[in-house]
DNA sequence: TTCTTGATTAAACAATCGTTTAAGTGTTGA
DNA sequence: TCAACACTTAAACGATTGTTTAATCAAGAA
């Protein structure tokens, strides 16, 4: 029943009815886009650490403050930060969701592979 | 000994000393900004269930061949996916690497936290 | 060889993105 | 009220990105 160039020996009827579809995609993507810069990496792998104000976290990943209020609130607007007031200052940090958890450990977890320290690579087989 | 704008009550330096590196960092962005875009991520996704053509995949996903020829090599230059000739055809599918097994998995996990199906989003408190 | 099929490459284009500079809020304290 | 500080927004710019069309390459069949 599945209308493909090529019939191979696959399933593709199975495996595409369990292709998520476009809405679920598009959330994903989004998620990932944001973390797929480095500037935001950076700033949203500090905020999963501590809480600190703008100037901070500018001084921290030597940015200016413009620059990084851009990221923070592309950050904020995918739900992976959260901020709050306190005087003249505004502290953020990363939001307490499974979403902002997931791609922290995610990105703990890639960090060791992409660029190994003291363990080496291990292809396991 | 940290020169920040506002001293707060944090431990800048301890958090600083665990940031990642700019290789480090680089590396973990190149790989999440693969999947950002939509187009990919069903490319990727599809290739963690099967080994397809390009015709196939393109059928699949709904897009020219060139536009998916692009795709692929992109991905395939992320080291996420790899290639193998058959004949005329080449066949694609994920990498048998942890990093792409870790961003398989979280794509499934992000899959059902950003749209859940069945399942209610349980703020777990 | 020549023809057909599968896949890649190249060029062009609009669209998006990240940074900078400058101007604008909002809050605190003098 | 005024000035200083923390932050955000706006506009402008160069750079990158994704898609399309057309041309090219690779492999097998006639």
């Amino acid at each position: 029943m599945t209308n493909l160039p090529h019939e191979h020996g696959q399933n593709e009827e199975v495996i595409l009815a369990q292709l998520p579809d476009e809405e679920e995609i598009s959330g994903v993507a989004e998620a990932m886009k944001q973390l797929g810069d480095p500037s935001r990496l950076r700033i949203f792998w500090l905020l999963c650490h501590c809480e600190e104000c703008v100037l901070n976290i500018a001084a921290l990943v030597n940015m200016s403050s413009p620059a990084v209020s851009h990221h923070l609130r592309l950050l904020k607007n995918s739900g992976l930060i959260v901020s709050r007031r306190s005087g003249k200052e505004m502290y953020y940090k990363t939001a307490d969701t499974e979403l902002a958890q997931v791609l922290h450990h995610t990105i703990e977890t890639l960090g060791r592979i992409t660029c190994p320290r003291e363990t080496p690579p291990q292809n396991k087989k």
